[in-house]
DNA sequence: CAAAAACACGAACGGTCGTACGTATTGTTT
DNA sequence: AAACAATACGTACGACCGTTCGTGTTTTTG
């Protein structure tokens, strides 16, 4: 008896912390996609979720450490409604077709009230230094990388002849970044352009 | 005897009062391309311009007030570093070239310290409603029918074939755009790779 | 079951914010 | 010179901010 053998006690026994700051900072994704990382607040979060301000403060410390769960979430939301449902897809051609495609979906209809998040927060800190900076721009890496692995696989597999890995992530990022912003200005014509743009970069090569 | 027949007596009446507040307006977009229109503070710039909060507040009266003036000043700063010196240029694919040049100069070496104001306060305000938004989408939307005029112009003179000019001027405002938040995020091949696709794009047509 | 750690809260702190008021001071017009 | 509007300031207000402290409560550990 007694054979408490577990080691890792230690996720459980932040169970119930770690739900609550996973929550708190999902929601906080919510607001900083409209307000910005730096409009977040702790008592604005708390009055929200019906909790007490210094119960947030408790559960983060800082609030510097609340904008970094806020990149992480938004970080995590991304990658389950873009990135995950384009694994099903062969790598190459068919899943940056897919990672494409669920982009788009994700700006049309956005799944952040403010839409995409790492569009408003990446301009919002471009200028700052510090730990969040940082993290949008380890996020910002990590995201282009991912492009770049799968055109280079597209490449291997004889598409898109012609074009550098490199300079075509940057420029399917800029042109669905930009549309996000757009439509999200007033013009409704930014989607479908950045989209018809899009599909001629990837579509008919050489 | 008497003839005062001035009119406009209200333009001159104003002088003093107009030459501060676009001192204050000027400073407020240095400060704003960094923290943001939201990060803009009456107290902040009046210290920073040995003035006291309640003379600026007086200026402006309101904080939108101070922000809406900014937007305008950080316009006139756009046009007199970009636009202004391209106009020496004949219409149509030299003007385009230089504009486009002078683009991406003034995002290089940037003239305010956090780049270029549009791309800051358009993701910013994107999500919003209210005055600022709507000075923002309409000095977008002035930007993008300039650069629509010069590429239909240029097109009228032979060049870009198979060019949309709408899509076109989309797709130069992304890549510029995307520029600036990368290099401000630290990627150094931001802005040389979005100037080899600018150049691409606008150079041996067909 | 007892000990310990994590959690959640109310209250309070100093600070900055936008705004409003009253009042000199400046600049311009009549 | 007199009248007046615009400008600039000090002061004060209420609201919200992030953070800290002390204290119960809950959850996990030993």
């Amino acid at each position: 008896m007694g054979m408490t053998d577990l080691r890792n006690t230690s996720d459980q026994r932040l169970v119930k912390g770690a739900r609550a700051r996973a929550a708190i900072a999902r929601h906080a994704t919510d607001v900083a996609s409209v307000e910005g990382l730096t409009g977040l607040s702790l008592g604005r979060l708390a009055g929200d979720l019906g909790l007490s301000k210094s119960g947030v403060a408790t559960l983060f410390g800082t609030k510097e450490n609340l904008q970094l769960a806020a990149v992480q979430s938004a970080r995590e939301v991304f990658i389950e409604h873009v990135v995950r449902p384009a694994l099903t897809e062969p790598a190459g051609m068919p899943r940056l077709q897919a990672l494409v495609d669920n982009w788009f979906d994700y700006i049309s209809e956005p799944v952040l009230p403010g839409g995409c998040f790492r569009v408003a927060t990446a301009a919002e800190f471009d200028s700052r230094v510090g730990p969040v900076h940082d993290a949008l721009r380890d996020d910002r890496d990590e995201w282009f990388a991912l492009l770049e692995k799968e055109i280079a696989k597209a490449q291997a597999d004889g598409h898109l002849d012609g074009h550098d890995a490199h300079a075509l992530a940057f420029e399917l990022d800029a042109l669905v970044a930009t549309a996000n912003t757009g439509a999200r200005m007033g013009d409704d014509s930014a989607i479908p352009t950045a989209r018809s743009i899009v599909d001629r970069l990837l579509g008919p090569s050489t």
